[in-house]
DNA sequence: CTTGTATTTAGTACCTGCTACTAATAATTA
DNA sequence: TAATTATTAGTAGCAGGTACTAAATACAAG
């Protein structure tokens, strides 16, 4: 029995990581109590593992799913953008979670994918707003969470308003999806 | 030309509330500047305007990002699932919110009438786990934010570990998704 | 047991971006 | 011109830190 009581320095460490993995929203203070050591440690163990401050991990929180998503001009992606040729092609990233997965197998839900799929497609064409009319897809080999899902979309044609788009999901060099999308874009004006 | 110079205060504080819309990781420092007024006179609009402090507005669009992935990524089924005979068929409803369409257009993005069509076709199955293969989609016409969905689902074939399933969403008596799906079943024993 | 090193704690000065308050000044309106 | 409204100035205080110095404590090895 050695649960409760201080942690050594490497352990409280590990916690340390873990925990403002899991909740970045707690201060130094509330650190050092549920650790029982002092402020001063808890700063220390901050430095050593190169993790900011409160106000800097709030910051990032918010600026991962804000700056991204706005300056996209208001398109929201799932998954990163990494690369885009407006009405050519893209290429997403997308970081896949436990969360994004059924619990019994670890084996990501489809829509998730499809998600990455279809946002991306709607990135690459050339238009204020895009529906998807048509989207014919498959999932070739079952993703796991923690697996890193590139998409690459590229539009194969255009007919009036019209797009066709293909999307292919690589892991590594393993393809896992491919969909082919019409969608339809609106323009606003 | 009253382009530049001082604004008025009414003029001031409805520009002051889009950009802090648009933007709102911006000091009352930079607004002061920005307006050509004292730090002092910010902190009284956004009294007045009843805008919280920066820290405060940062933290508000974390956690909404933070709520937001729990809530969309970590659902076993997208809607409610009101009847189900396993095997057999199912229905579900999901109530659409401006947070799923887009801000411009309020339509809501595909990818959610994807994931509850699918949530719902995986839910009929009859199994520990499925995986969707292969899918046929078309979205019919557009869903606006705030149109409760209504999904039936009725599985029509089933041949080995594969089942075909076909999905139907309407809003009222007006059809605007079908789907088809080959789901492929795990029993886990 | 003592010496040396690692770890932890204490304390101070300073920082940002505020709130809450008082008081004075400038601009506008009656 | 007086009254009212808007703006500016300044002070004290707060949260949640950084950056630094110095002291106390723990632990290991000779």
């Amino acid at each position: 029995m050695k649960k409760t009581g201080k942690l050594n320095k490497a352990s409280r460490q590990r916690k340390l990581l873990e925990l403002l993995e899991a909740d970045p929203f707690v201060t130094d203070e509330d650190l050092s109590e549920k650790f029982m050591v002092s402020i001063q440690t808890i700063r220390l163990d901050r430095l050593e593992l190169g993790i900011p401050e409160l106000r800097e991990r709030i910051k990032q929180v918010a600026g991962k799913n804000y700056q991204k998503v706005r300056s996209i001009v208001g398109t929201e992606i799932i998954g990163e953008l990494i690369d885009l040729s407006l009405g050519e092609r893209g290429i997403s990233i997308l970081q896949t979670t436990p969360e994004m997965a059924f619990s019994k197998t670890n084996i990501v839900r489809g829509h998730h994918i499809f998600s990455q799929a279809e946002s991306l497609a709607m990135a690459v064409i050339d238009a204020d707003v895009a529906l998807t009319g048509v989207s014919n897809i498959k999932y070739l080999s079952p993703v796991r969470a923690g697996d890193k899902l590139i998409a690459k979309a590229e539009v194969v044609r255009v007919r009036g308003n019209n797009h066709f788009v293909h999307v292919k999901i690589n892991i590594n060099q393993d393809q896992v999806f491919r969909g082919k999308f019409i969608l339809v874009a609106i323009n606003s004006k």
